[in-house]
This record gives structure tokens, sequence and C-alpha cells, in this order.
DNA sequence: AGCCCAAGTCAACGCTCACTTACTCACGAA
DNA sequence: TTCGTGAGTAAGTGAGCGTTGACTTGGGCT
């Protein structure tokens, strides 16, 4: 009822409500009066929030990519494992975004194109912490010759690009009707394609 | 300045017109009122032609589909190739839209969110054909004892959803001004990964 | 007590959107 | 010659958009 009801952070429940729309609907396809509507306040209280819509969609993005520790998760992980050991790591933490934080996947698949300023944030906040890492997996195990001698980095990118697609698409793949693959075997069956392709001796 | 100048195929027009727009800008991002503009024309016009706004953009993807004959592409190619050599003919079709028509590659990643109705006819359109092709050539492939058995489905999916990453986030990349990759070096890259993971004897 | 200010409200503004209406005109057939 | 029709136009329509301005309210500081 009245003006200042509680001093709850209503910003941060803006910032909430319009991430779960624009993660549903896009940037375009989500107004403000919505996002208003939302958190039970006026348009106008957004503007004191918020400088403009795409600041807010700017906040969203960066604050969803913040939310995740990439960088610090990835190098937690064992450094003697194997090159499929290794892949599957990190096939599995890009996957399990599908059922932990579907809205940054969903977000992803809106900036796909280059117009999006806020998709420049995306790939590199949350893309490239996974190239990166097993760029430089990929480069150590080659000089320790346990690896062939691919490009690393392409190797890395269409790696990504693979496992990201994946988990991007499984909204369009059920609407086909098609068979909904489960993360799992996914994994298990590529997993050792990749490594089996790239280790320096064949496995068994 | 007549009302009817020409009986040039007008709506013919107002189709490639949409579709450069469409492709450039999004479904949202492009008013009714820029592709009449473009053609010369008023808004009027393009509804004498199309019922909606959404009939158009339906039609642009129906008839940027059907411009490529897919099937009969790959029906074209040697049945007696290895699987690298069949991997690499998809990949280099499929990287080729990107000189060839880049229109294509813009329209299907505006199109990753399964919102979008006519997400739905791309995947069914231009994915699913690349997809069922390789299925079936590696499920012969797996009978003859050439490769390992995989699922072949999943395998084919995850492999052009490589491909088709790699050729929609050129854009994105290069805007970050990362490292242009070649078309060539991908493939030079990963086929023989993706082929000597997949092959049941290892290559040299 | 008095006052400031953050955080609201309401009501609009100016603009753009997809789409419509009423009318015009060239042109081919009867 | 007349007339119907397809293809176009100018000029809207109401709805919805992002954004703003003037005003109100209530909690915390002096």
């Amino acid at each position: 009822m009245s003006a200042a009801p509680k001093v709850t952070n209503r910003k941060a429940l803006i910032l909430s409500e319009a991430t779960h729309l624009f993660a549903a609907n896009g940037f375009n396809g989500t107004p403000v009066r919505i996002i208003a509507r939302q958190c039970g306040v006026t348009e106008a209280a957004i503007y004191r929030h918020y400088d403009s819509k795409e600041h807010l969609y700017e906040e969203v993005i960066r604050n969803k990519a913040a939310q995740h520790d990439i960088d610090g998760q990835l190098a937690a992980q064992g450094q003697d494992a194997g090159v499929e050991e290794m892949l599957t790591q990190v096939a599995e933490y890009i996957l399990s975004f599908a059922k932990t934080d579907p809205e940054l996947l969903q977000l992803m698949a809106n900036s796909t194109r280059g117009n999006d300023p806020a998709a420049a944030v995306l790939f590199q906040e949350v893309r490239l912490p996974f190239i990166r890492f097993i760029q430089a997996e990929l480069t150590r195990r080659i000089d320790a010759g346990q690896v062939r001698p691919v490009d690393p980095f392409i190797t890395a990118r269409c790696f990504v690009g693979m496992v990201m697609d994946c988990a991007m698409s499984i909204g369009v793949w059920q609407m086909l009707n098609e068979t909904t693959i489960k993360s799992r075997d996914v994994i298990c069956n590529n997993m050792p394609i990749f490594a089996r392709g790239l280790e320096m001796r064949p496995v068994s």
C-alpha cells in the first residue's frame, strides 16, 4: 500500500524478474511494463534503479555471468586427469547448466547474433573460460606427448561449440517431437570419440 | 510515378528484401515500414501480397530453405568414401554457406530459441537433412565393421551442431577481436580427430 | 520536532508498431 | 467502349513502446 513498504532490496527483485523474462522472451520480447507488473511496481520505479532498458539488460547478463565462478570451478579439477576425463568434466559442467541454470543457456541462445551488445559479454565471460581452459590443458598434454599435435584453440572452440549447441538447442528439438537426448548419453557417446581422436596412442 | 508502373514480380522483390532485412536484424528488429521503404512501396502494398508480417517471415524462411537441395547435394556424394572424407564433405558443405548464403546462417542463428515458430522449419529443412545423412552413413559403416559401435544419431547431431555453431558464431567472434578462424583450418584440424575417434582401426 | 532523500506513485509524452480504409489507375477481356 | 480487377497509394487507426516529470510517502539523521 504505502510507497516504501519495506527496505527489502527492490533492485535485486527487479534484476531477478527481468532475468526470468529476458531469458524466456528475449530483449525485444520483454516490455518494461511486464517486468514492472511482475515486480508489483510501476515502470517508473524501474527507471529509478536502472537508467534504461538496455542498461537493465546488460546488468542482467553481467550478473548472470558473475553468478558462476567458471574459472575457479575449472581450476579445481585434477591436473593429472586423462584427456577423456578432462573433456568429460568440462562437458558435464556445461550440460549441467541445463538443470542448474537454464536461464543462462536461454540468454546465450538469444545472443548468438552479433547485433546484441550483451552477446559479447556472454561469450567473454562464459564461453571463453571453457575454451581457454581446454586450450591450456591440450597444450600441456601436446607438449608432454600425450596428445597429437592438433591446434589447441580450434579444437577447444569447436568442442565447446558442440557442447553449447547441444545444451542450447534442446528446446527446439523437443518442440519437433524428436527424441530427447540425455546429457549422460551425449557424454558417454562423444567423449570417447574425441579422446580417441586426440590421444597419441589408441585406447584399448 | 504511376500506381502500377511495371508488372515485374513485386512479390518476389518484397520477399528478397525482407530476407535481407530479417537476416540482418531479426524478426522483431525489422519493421514492415522498413521493408516497404527498401522496396520503394508502401506498407499497404506488402499487405496486398502477404497476410501478415509473420506470414511474410515464414515465407522468407521456407523460401530460403527451399533454395538449397540439401538432400540431393548430399546424396550425390560417393558411397565408398572413408569416414573422414564423408565428414569432411558434409562440414565443407555447411561451412560453405558462410560464403554462398550467409543469410541462411544468420536466420538460423536468430532462430535458435524455441519461441520462434519458424525455427522449427529451419531445423527440419536444414539441420535434419545433414543429421539424417550422417546418421545413415554411420549406421552403414558400423554394420560393415568400419566404425566403432557409437550411437549414430547422437554422434550426427553433435557433429552437425559443432559445425553449425562454428559457422554461425563467426560474427560474434570477430566482434570480440579474436583471431578469425578459416573454414579450411577447422576442417583440417577437426575432421581427423573425429574420424580417428570413430574408425575401427587407428589411422597410422 | 523538523527535514532530507530514497523509493515510490500517477499520468502523461512522443514515437513506432502492425495493420486498415478509401480511393486511384493501368489494362485486358467482353 | 465499357468495365472489372489486380496492384498500387495516401492517410490514417488504436495499441503498445520506452521514457519522463511532478508529486507523495515514510524512515533515518540532526
